[in-house]
DNA sequence: TTTACTGTTAGGAC
DNA sequence: TGTCCTAACAGTAA
């Protein structure tokens, strides 16, 4: 489930798991459509050993400090773990990565979606895909000037990477709940404490989540993630949870209190 | 059986 | 030229 902080989980998850441990072979699933490194990639790490991770957005990265780098991507429905050999893998296993010791990385992608490929430098391969400043890092100023002066619905200027890494519609929906903003109001008709708010409160969203590595459980019952449903009863106001369709993506809202809209 | 889905992106509209 | 929007991708679950 893998928006920024799911993927900043699966970061820790290898980070904690996989390091130091040299690479003895890898193991490919059925791969049909599923991006994977080349024979002649792959060969570029045998032997060696990841010895960091970085994250920007929803692109994970592992690699070394002279070696090149794998780009992880979770796509829609990815996910990985660190696990012994002898542990029985999970279905829908496209690539994995043995170590020394009996330990191993799967990457499991039932819908297909993500992809792992090699990449020979993060900040590059950052810049050549356009991707703006990562939604953890990004300051309110700078938020202010990409998200505020967007034409488009504010939502859909929270999912777009180029402006702002890391924001997928589960937590986008969690930001404007939270914030009381409808979400298809136009980016820039918001007022600059409008602005300044939903900045404060997709870091609130981002950090909290990343705080619980992505267990909804621990999220406090009264967050929209548990209320993801038309006609349920919002925990906040007592109002209605309504859906509708915005930049193509179904958007849960509390139609009593997400009363900012567009003039 | 039909519909919806956490991400990305090519192609078209404006 | 730039910005924005839609549809499509694949497989599963409700």
């Amino acid at each position: 489930m893998p928006e920024l902080p799911e993927c900043e989980a699966a970061r820790k998850r290898i980070e904690a798991g996989a390091l130091n441990r040299t690479i003895e072979r890898f193991a490919l699933g059925e791969v049909s459509h599923v991006e994977l490194p080349t024979k002649a990639e792959r060969d570029r790490f045998l032997g060696t050993q990841f010895t960091r991770t970085q994250r920007h957005g929803k692109y994970i990265f592992v690699g070394s400090a002279d070696g090149p780098w794998l780009h992880i991507h979770l796509g829609m429905s990815g996910s990985v773990r660190v696990m012994d050999t002898t542990e029985p893998p999970a279905d829908y296993v496209r690539f994995t990565i043995e170590f020394e010791g009996g330990r191993c990385l799967h990457f499991r992608d039932p819908r297909k979606f993500g992809l792992i490929e090699l990449v020979e430098d993060v900040d590059d391969f950052i810049a050549k895909k356009g991707l703006g400043p990562d939604a953890l890092k990004i300051g309110n100023n700078a938020f202010a000037d990409v998200i505020g002066t967007t034409r488009g619905a504010i939502k859909s200027a929270l999912l777009s990477q180029k402006k702002l890494a890391g924001v997928g519609n589960l937590w986008a929906d969690e930001t404007l709940y939270r914030s009381g903003i409808d979400p298809e109001v136009r980016a820039d008709t918001l007022s600059s404490d409008e602005i300044r708010t939903v900045f404060a409160e997709l870091r609130h969203v981002l950090e909290t989540v990343v705080g619980t590595n992505a267990d909804y459980s621990k999220l406090p019952d009264d967050w929209l993630i548990h209320h993801r449903k038309d006609g349920d009863t919002c925990p906040g106001c007592g109002g209605q949870i309504s859906k509708k369709t915005v930049g193509g993506r179904t958007s849960y809202f509390c139609s009593d209190h997400q009363v900012r809209t567009s003039q």
